[in-house]
This record gives C-alpha cells, structure tokens and sequence, in this order.
DNA sequence: TTAGTGATATCC
DNA sequence: GATATCACTAAA
C-alpha cells in the first residue's frame, strides 16, 4: 500500500493565494464526520481571490463581518452562504492583514462549489478555524502527476473587466 | 431560462 | 427599518 499523503499545514498557505490555488488541485479534501465517518475528495477546480484591489474579492470593499476571516493569517477555512442556498468553501491564504482565499470550486464527481460543500455537509461553523486543526476537515497533499490549466474565473459578471479577464481559476487533470 | 433561498451590505 | 445583491443549482 502506497503512504498515504501527509496533511497540509498552515505554512502551506501563508503563501500568495496565487501560488496557493493551482498547487491545491489534484490534493484532497478529507473530512471527519461527527459520526466519526471519514470521506475523502479530490480537488480538480479552484480559484484565487486577491485583495481589495481584486474587485472580484469578497474584500473589495474593504473588512466587515462577513469577510473577516480573510484579512487572517493564511491557514483557516473562509465558509460562506450564497444565495441563501449554497455554502462555498475557502481557504484563508497569505499574511494577516492580506486579504486573500483560494475558492475551493471542484472535486472529483462534484462539480460545483456547492455540491461539494453539501456532499461533505460543510456549513459556516467552519469559517475561522484551522485547516490544521481538529475542524474535522483537512487538506492532503496531492497524489500522482496533474496537468493544471488557467482560466478566467467564474460568476463574477460584478467586477471589473480586467480582473473578470484574470486567468486566476485553475483546473486539474490527471496525467 | 428562471425560480428559489437567506445572510449581508447599503441604503433610507 | 427596508431592499438589492449574490464566488449557485435544479428544474423546465
């Protein structure tokens, strides 16, 4: 049997959001259930938020409650609803005072922020806590060889035509 | 194509 | 206080 794949730690994500997104695709998502079932998913979408300046980014309009987490040390979940319906699932990435998230978007057989989300019933009580922690969701680091290709991200017919154009989703493929 | 859903932000 | 908006999904 092959070792299994060791968790990613915070140092993981105190790197830029940018460096962050593409090297998430292909690791997995583990979750433990409060029933103590565990279930583990591939990442094959992501996309990367950066900063108030990146008028896609939650942070656009600088800090509120919602998006407090983001102006975090990189290393924790960012857990928000969207259009009353959906959780969307974030990691917080870069320094304090950064306010930048990689949108976990895909998994394998999960196509879509929000289906992922429910399939592994991640709600908002994980917004703020350690991806490291006993959160009972983690990150694992990826397995075999991935091709990644960029592409301009998605739903965000908001922001400004230049961040819109930024090739800041990143999508995976098994090599 | 469009309805559904509710927290949040931004106005009175 | 009210209302407009939204990093989506399923159904038609």
């Amino acid at each position: 049997m092959p070792t299994p794949p060791p968790p990613l730690g915070q140092d993981f994500f105190t790197r830029d959001a940018l460096e962050v997104a593409p090297a998430l695709v292909g690791c997995r998502l583990v979750r433990t259930l409060p029933d103590g079932e565990t279930r583990a998913l591939t990442i094959t979408e992501t996309e990367a938020y950066c900063g108030e300046s990146d008028s896609a980014c939650h942070a656009h309009r600088g800090r509120t409650r919602r998006n407090a987490p983001l102006y975090e040390r990189g290393g924790i979940f960012y857990v928000y609803l969207c259009y009353g319906i959906h959780w969307l699932l974030n990691a917080v990435t870069g320094a304090e005072g950064a306010p930048q998230g990689v949108l976990i978007r895909a998994c394998e057989g999960y196509p879509g922020p929000g289906r992922l989300t429910k399939a592994l019933g991640i709600g908002g009580e994980l917004t703020g806590l350690p991806v490291d922690g006993c959160a009972g969701l983690r990150f694992a680091a990826r397995d075999g060889e991935w091709e990644i290709t960029a592409a301009p991200r998605v739903g965000i017919a908001y922001a400004e035509p230049e961040d819109r154009a930024r090739p800041w989703r990143f999508i995976g493929r098994r090599a």
